[in-house]
Order: C-alpha cells, then structure tokens, then sequence
DNA sequence: CGGGACTTTGACACCTCTCAACTCTCGTGG
DNA sequence: CCACGAGAGTTGAGAGGTGTCAAAGTCCCG
C-alpha cells in the first residue's frame, strides 16, 4: 500500500468524502506517492501545506548537527501535522507506515475566507497539538522509562488497538529506535523495558511488532503514576 | 509592582497602546491585580480569555498527582499564554515576576470576524507556540544537564538580557526550583551545573538570581552541541 | 540456505537523583 | 542595631537508573 498525497485546495467537506487529485498550481507536490521511509517535508522547507493524515503513520522528528534525534510525535489517522511558524517547517516529517496522506493548502490555516469550516478544523487541531505536547513535555521531563513506555503503549491501544476478548492487540508500526527517540531514551532501555512489563504480566510480546495488552487498566494506571 | 490583568473584548490595534479596562460581561476577571506566585488559571478551567504578557514573567506547568511538576514554558513580554483545548485550559499558570498581562476573549482565537488583526495574532501566536515546544522536547529528551542549562541561559540572555561591555548580564526571575522544573531536572543539579559553568568561565555568578554570561557566543554553542 | 537489519540481552560506566548538611539572604522582632 | 529564623541555594557522599559497548538471537527477504 502507498501512501498518496492528495491536494486539496479550496474543496471543503470531510476529507475521506473526496479523494480526487485536482489540478493545483505545485502539481510536482500533489497525488506524489509516498511509502514507509519517505519523506513529508523538511526542517527548513517553505510549508506550503499543512497534512492530514488518512490512513497510515507519520513522524514528526528533529535531528542535532551530532545525529541526536528526537521524536516530536507521531501522526496517526484523523491527525494533522506540518503547521507552519514564519511559514517554514521547523521539523522533518517522514512516512512511518503506508498510507493516505491529504496535503491542505496552507493559507486556509492563516485565512477564514477560502474555506471557513476548513480554517476551523485546522485551528482546533493545532490547538490540540499544543496540548498534546505539552502532555509530551510532561512525559520526557518528568516519567521514568517504564512510565514512558506505559504511556506510549496506552496512547497506541487507544488509538490503533483492536480488543481480543479482555486483552487488547496492538500492532506496533515503528520500530525501537523510532519509540526511543520519541520517549527520549535509547533502543536498549526500550527493549529491556518491554521485557520488564511482559514479566510483570502486563502485556504480552507476540513479536517485535505485535504485543496484546493483558491489563489495559493497570497499563494505563502505571502511565499516570509509577 | 502588581501584574494587571487587562480585558480586551474587541479593541484591535497594538495592545500597548490600549490600556482601559473595559466593561465586560465577565468583570470578576477583569482588571484584577496578580502578582508573583498568583494564578492566573488551571489545569481544568474553562478558558475565557488568551493572555497575553505585556511585562513580567509567567510560567505553564503541569503537576502529576504524585507531585512532580514539569514546567510547559516561561511567558516573556510579547508571548502569549492559555491556548485552549477543547474549551479549556489543560496547564497551570501563575506569575513568576510582577508585570501586566492582557486577556483577550478566547473567540477571537477561534472566529476571524469580530477582530481580524487580533484574530491573526493569536493564529501567529499559537503556530510559534508550538514551534517552541518542538524546541523544549528536543531539550528535554535528548539533552545533557549541561546543554539544559546553557540553552535556557541562552534563551534568556537573548529575551531579557541587557548588554554589559562584552558581557551580558541577565537578571533571572525564577527560582533554581523553577528552572528545574523546566529542565526536567533537580534544584541540585541546576545548581551544581550553574556552578560548572562558572568554573568554566561562560558565566559569572553574581548572586543566585543574577549572572553576567561571560561568552555568550560560547555559551549558545553549548545549547546546540555539547 | 545465507546475509543483513533489527531486536534482545549482558556487563559495566557514568550521569543525575536522593538524602543530608551547610551557607547565604533577607525580613522580623527584640 | 543586631540576633534570630525561615526559606532558598549550594555542596557533598552515595545510590540507582539509564546509557554505552559488545555479542547473541530473531526475522525477513533474496
């Protein structure tokens, strides 16, 4: 599965309702297929869209001149990611898993009058960026590495989980070293970790990629407070 | 000095220039005085109004319910404060350093008719808000305690320091406690490494809450790279 | 079946936290 | 005016959590 970047310059209506590629005036951007690995924008870029993801994953992410990388966050369906400052993006946005992707034409963000129920959807997503965040700043300054890993494990099983009687399946789209730069800790201590919730019968580790929650409760609980 | 806060309903134009307190459908809020150590919200509370910060200094955190706090950021003349989410505000803020603070009605955030200019402003302000978050999470989970350090010195000395030779002095209006929480560190480690940075001769300690940073250039390099 | 990337595990080092004692500053009251 | 006390800040010693480096294991795909 591919991911497509669908421009949408001025149409309103609920972007899965529309899924046409028009003519626009950067047509290099537009219908641009886009699959694990590839790349959204750059730190630096001129933002000419602001991006609404689908279907799939996507990271936001900043890198050190030393390689050091943090995750800003992930950008799972019904996220918006890409907002401008000074009209530049300010970190780099890569593809984490295929999929959908719906390039907003930037201006509808900063100007009510192209398409006001748009400009409002992209105000109240990049206040909710905010809070998100800052619930982000919360979990790198202050959680411990098992508190970090409950924390992002309970956001995934709420946003992509399926439940499997009591238990609920997650299948994770990242890999370690995309979850320790996002949790601001190494790939080891989030192995390890993994392996201390798994002994702790918190969850279970079908694979690398795919774990089933047996206490979702208790997993949710240890993201609050150790 | 008190920090005012004042209630702008619908007056555009440069908020410096308009300082009347306005009649308001909501007077128990306006035109109250705050001062260090006051709130101006919490975590929770409906949001009526944005703040901005004319003079003075305020700061957004976050408290888990053990206790630990994470400082969100520091609110600097000309910043704004108190995006909502959702209708509220999901942080704390309280005054670290008397001074003037402006409320603007929340819907002039989020509705571009009553006042375009003002409108925009907030939009502007929202979109920097989260650039700067981009900025702490980067810090907060991928730096050293040194780094920490330097960047925040750094970050002050460019917003409020005032040039002393080829120095800079900068007069820093939190507590060491603050700092910490806004470092996701200790109040001993922000004081050893302010010390460190002494005997490295960036800074120089003058009392607790004033310091002349000796190599500013110096000191800037060491928030990017260690 | 083999190669390579990713993940896990282990041993050890080191940075930061914790706990404790001491110093400094500043306001208060004798 | 000086002594005192409380809070903030600094310094020290030791513990512990996470990082680093290295090796083994796993999975995917040719």
């Amino acid at each position: 599965m591919y991911a497509e970047v669908q421009h949408r310059p001025t149409a309103a209506g609920h972007a899965h309702l529309d899924r046409r590629i028009s003519n626009a005036t950067k047509p290099a951007f537009c219908a641009r297929k886009h699959s694990a690995g590839q790349t959204l924008y750059r730190e630096g870029d001129t933002a000419h869209y602001v991006f609404e993801v689908l279907t799939g994953v996507v990271c936001q992410s900043r890198v050190m001149p030393d390689g050091r990388r943090q995750i800003i966050g992930f950008g799972y369906p019904g996220d918006f990611t890409g907002f401008p400052a000074n009209g530049q993006h300010h970190t780099d946005c890569e593809v984490v898993a295929d999929g959908q992707v719906v390039a907003h034409r930037r201006d509808a963000l900063e100007n009510g009058r192209t398409d006001p129920e748009l400009h409002m959807r992209l105000i109240n997503a990049a206040l909710h960026e905010i809070t998100g965040m800052q619930d982000h700043c919360v979990m790198l300054g202050r959680k411990s590495a098992r508190e970090k890993t409950a924390a992002f494990l309970s956001a995934l099983m709420d946003r992509i989980g399926t439940p499997l009687g009591n238990y609920i399946q997650v299948s994770i789209p990242m890999s370690r070293s995309d979850i320790a730069d996002f949790l601001g800790l190494t790939t080891e201590t989030v192995s390890r970790t993994f392996t201390l919730l798994r002994d702790d019968g918190l969850i279970a580790l079908e694979n690398a990629r795919n774990i089933i929650v047996l206490r979702p409760e208790d997993l949710r609980d240890l993201s609050l407070t150790e």
